[in-house]
DNA sequence: ATGATAATGATAATACACTATCATTAGAAA
DNA sequence: TTTCTAATGATAGTGTATTATCATTATCAT
């Protein structure tokens, strides 16, 4: 069965502070502050299997790799910042958006990216 | 100086006449169908030095390979149908977009798509 | 028609995120 | 503590979209 090790700690830990979502690289960053040594095939594959149980989700934004956050939050948004290009999420949504669609087009979801200069920026 | 061939015209005409952002790939299959024998390298180095002086945009969707359309639109944001995959412009546009931001966050732009059916699926 | 060279097509090379491999390390049940 | 084996870290390998290379072709000014 699955074991406890220091780095699926570390790696779990930085998700859930993180409070964004995460690239790979990211989580290597943090979560090595905790376990020096670290290797990137741990993240990647703590990463991949925490997908495949739910624990987190994938994030993918236009152009951009991957990105991981916890899988247990409802339907949202995300918004990069131009500057420091961290991105971080957006609890509201536009609810309007049905309406957008041409005449014939069914619409049954849709992504929504924000862009511009975050808190600390 | 730049010369006129059937290769470029080919794929100028396939940009012109798609109405919606196409992968290199469908560019090649539809110019193709003018030129035979079309290499993809063609297309790419087309396809390039448009996107450089300003004749065509990329698109790019979340977790996709870039789409080409023309550069003359203006704003706008995309549909992508769930069944065919195909992806074709939305000419309207929410507006209250900015009121979505956290506090302390500025937004600058966005981007917005939208996933269903298209009229022919 | 000719010559200079821009453009093409085939394909090798590149870039890069991600995955597989494998020897080694380290949980945890006994 | 011993033992079994899941997990790790280093790194080679993979997949795939895009680009570079280069011999050949075709445009177009003359």
């Amino acid at each position: 069965m699955e074991r406890s090790t220091r780095q699926r700690s570390a790696i779990k830990e930085a998700m859930q502070n993180a409070g964004r979502p995460l690239l790979a690289q990211e989580v290597l960053d943090l979560a090595g502050q905790t376990v020096p040594g670290l290797g990137i095939a741990t993240v990647y594959r703590n990463l991949k299997a925490m997908v495949e149980d739910g624990t987190l989700r994938q994030v993918v934004l236009p152009g951009e790799n991957p990105r991981f956050e916890l899988g247990n939050h409802g339907h949202h948004h995300h918004f990069q910042c131009n500057q420091c290009q961290k991105v971080f999420d957006i609890h509201s949504c536009p609810s309007n958006l049905a309406m957008l669609a041409p005449k014939g087009f069914r619409i049954e979801d849709h992504d929504l990216t924000l862009y511009g200069r975050c808190k600390d920026c």
